[in-house]
Order: C-alpha cells, then sequence, then structure tokens
DNA sequence: ATTATCTATAGATCTATAGATAATGC
DNA sequence: ATTATCTATAGATCTATAGATAATGC
C-alpha cells in the first residue's frame, strides 16, 4: 500500500492493458470493477483515483486495443518479417486470430459495442479508423491515391465482416470456409491487384 | 390476468419481437428483464413461464432477428418492388439502416455478442448465414455455383464490416465515406460483376 | 503533508422463484 | 382444475464513495 508517482503510472497501465484484453474477451459489460482490479492485483476502492468513471476506463483501454497493424508495420521496418497487405489479410483471417480476441483486432470483437458508447469512445476510434484507412491504403499498388483509398476501405471492411461471422457461427466447418474465402477472394480478386484487371 | 392459450401464444411473440428490437439497439446485455416485461405491457413475473432463462430469449430473439433478406425476396416475388444484389447492398448500406439498428441486421448490431453467447444462439445464427450465403449466391451471376458462393461470401463480408464501422464512428463524413465507398466498390468491382473481368 | 491503495458499504441494479389472483376450459 | 399473469422478494451482482492505512516526497 502507498507507492510512488511512477509506481502508480505502470499500475494504471497495467489496469487498462488488462482491461483492454478484458473487454474484447468478454465485452464491454462483461465483467465488473472488482474482478479487474483483482486481476491487477488490487482492490476495487483504488479504481476511482485512476479513472472518473468506468466509461473512462472503457475510452482508454478500446483506444489502446487499435494501433495492431501499426505496430504490426513498426515491427517489420526494423527487422521483423516483412509485410504485405496479403501478408495482413492472412493473419487477420486466421484462425489464430479468430480463436484469440483478446490480443486482437478492436473492431472484430467490439465494433456494436463501440457504437453504443459515449462520444469520447467514439472519437477515439474514428482516429484510429482513419489511420487504418491510411496505412492499407499505403501499402496498396494502384493507379492513384483515390482508388488505394477505396480498395483499402473495401478490404477492411470485408476483413472485420468475415472474422466476426467466423467468431459468431458454431459450425467450425462454416466457420474456416469463411475465414479462407474472404481471404483468398481479397488477395486474388481485381480489388488488390488491379493490374490484373487492366 | 389470467388469459386463454391463444392469447399466451400472442404474448409470447410480443415479447420476442420486443426483445428482438432492443438487442439490435441496445446489446445482448442492454436492458433486464423487468424492463421488457413493461415494454409488453406485463410485470416481470410472467417472464419464466414463457422462457426456461434469459438465455432462452436470446436465443429465440436474435433467431427472429434474421431472415430480413429472405423476407424481402419473398415481398418482391408477390408484387413488391423487385430485388437484385445491386439493390440489396443500397439498402443495407443506406444511412437509413445504419441509423435504425432495432430493425435491420442481426450480424451488423451483435455479431461479436452472439460469439460470447451460448451454443443454441450460435447454432441458430450458422443456420441463418449459411441460408444468407445460398439466398445472395443464387442472386448472383457468375460461371458456376462455386464462385458465386465465393462472391456472396465475399459480398456478405463487406455489408457486415463496412456498417459496423459506419456505425461505431462519431465521425459523420467518415461513416457516409465508408458507406458509399464500399457501396460503390462492392457494385462496379470485378467481385460482383465478373464479366468485366474476362 | 500528500497520496496510492485498502476495507467496508450504500444504493441501484438484475435474474430467478414463491405464492396469490383471476381468468380459461374441461 | 388448470393456467396466465401478478405482487413481492431473496440473493447476487455492480458502480461509486467514505474513511482508514501505509507509503512517498518535500
Amino acid at each position: 500500500m502507498g507507492h510512488s508517482r511512477a509506481e502508480k503510472a505502470k499500475t494504471h497501465k497495467r489496469i487498462v492493458s488488462i482491461a483492454s484484453k478484458k473487454f474484447r474477451e468478454k465485452g464491454l459489460a462483461g465483467f465488473g470493477i472488482a474482478e479487474l482490479m483483482k486481476e491487477a492485483g488490487l482492490t476495487v476502492g483504488g479504481f476511482y483515483k485512476h479513472f472518473d468513471s468506468r466509461d473512462d476506463l472503457v475510452a482508454e483501454a478500446v483506444n489502446s486495443a487499435f494501433g495492431g497493424w501499426q505496430r504490426r508495420t513498426d515491427a517489420s521496418k526494423s527487422g521483423g518479417s516483412p509485410v504485405s497487405v496479403a501478408r495482413l489479410i492472412d493473419e487477420y483471417l486466421s484462425e489464430t486470430h479468430r480463436d484469440n480476441p483478446g490480443s486482437g483486432c478492436a473492431f472484430s470483437a467490439l465494433a456494436p459495442e463501440i457504437a453504443r458508447s459515449d462520444k469520447r469512445t467514439r472519437s477515439l476510434t474514428s482516429e484510429q479508423v482513419r489511420r487504418d484507412f491510411q496505412l492499407i491504403a499505403t501499402l496498396l499498388p494502384a493507379r492513384d491515391r483515390r482508388t488505394a483509398r477505396s480498395r483499402a476501405i473495401l478490404i477492411i471492411s470485408a476483413l472485420v465482416g468475415a472474422l466476426s461471422m467466423a467468431r459468431a457461427v458454431s459450425d467450425e466447418a462454416l466457420s474456416r470456409e469463411i475465414l479462407g474465402t474472404v481471404r483468398e477472394v481479397l488477395k486474388h480478386s481485381a480489388v488488390s491487384h488491379p493490374e490484373a484487371k487492366a
């Protein structure tokens, strides 16, 4: 009890990190503050010295859950395995991603709940979406930026929808079919390879 | 108090119908049984003579929320305005649909929450997804059924993802851009018009 | 002295059940 | 007699706050 300020900052990050994972796994209403604080090795009373309200935590935790592609691209630049849109598609629509929402895309795990959240959460989400559109558009070959952006928006929409559906159905074969089909169609269609069209 | 069996069946349908709308609007955990029964003009006590548990209601209400395209197509056959995939795309990605989740697609409103629901809800959802894939595949022109099915799966994925994102962002311009872009790309790309490719 | 965290709890939920009441239906 | 619905409530949550405790940091 009674720690330093540096310690508090670390504690804050730990709470956000755990919440960010748990929200994606169990939904924005899937657990209470007591359960969260316990997992962080703390008790419920300390929570409100870190956040004004539960919604405050939601905004911060959801926001921190975004940026996977950005981190993936940065890692690639500093020596990780190289990225291409085809690669990001394969990773996004993998069974690993499907079965591990806690460390995956916040959108496929939470989009409808974010839509019902307060202004701050949705505002932060808007920025992240804009960032992802830009990131994918930059990675796409295209005649012009406008075309690249359109394709990026279609690809991201298809990814989010396909993963959401693959998780919602209980039939494993159907789930795999969704992942596999969208993976292949996106990679081979004229949408991501415009050259093939001309 | 104390009504006929026919009356009870009607009451049951009314509860399911209201719940189906409210789930899509407020999420699967967005309201309690007391609130629901009050909206149906009843009190909380009667609920468990209609459903074994809350999850039972979820399964039934979510299932009844599907089938929009089927009803749309049936209506068209019996004299309504004609359907085509292009038309369904325009309707699905309209601002009207975006702003009225209660009467819209259960998938874009609930997919991640369905993914966390019990077996029965997910099993019923699987069947509905299969039905929708078939329905759209049938409406698509294609060399063979396999190609049509692949395209149907891509289109539906893109629709669900685009609408989910359009609802989640707070920036109206960005939201409209998502709807408009996916609408146009899906309608014009080789994905839905294979002839253009050959 | 300030503050990060703790214990304890108020007040508002929510699901589910028990038992009463007023109809239906044999 | 059966049953569809009602009133009332038990027991388990959950968010947020008050006040105590044990550190930090001037």
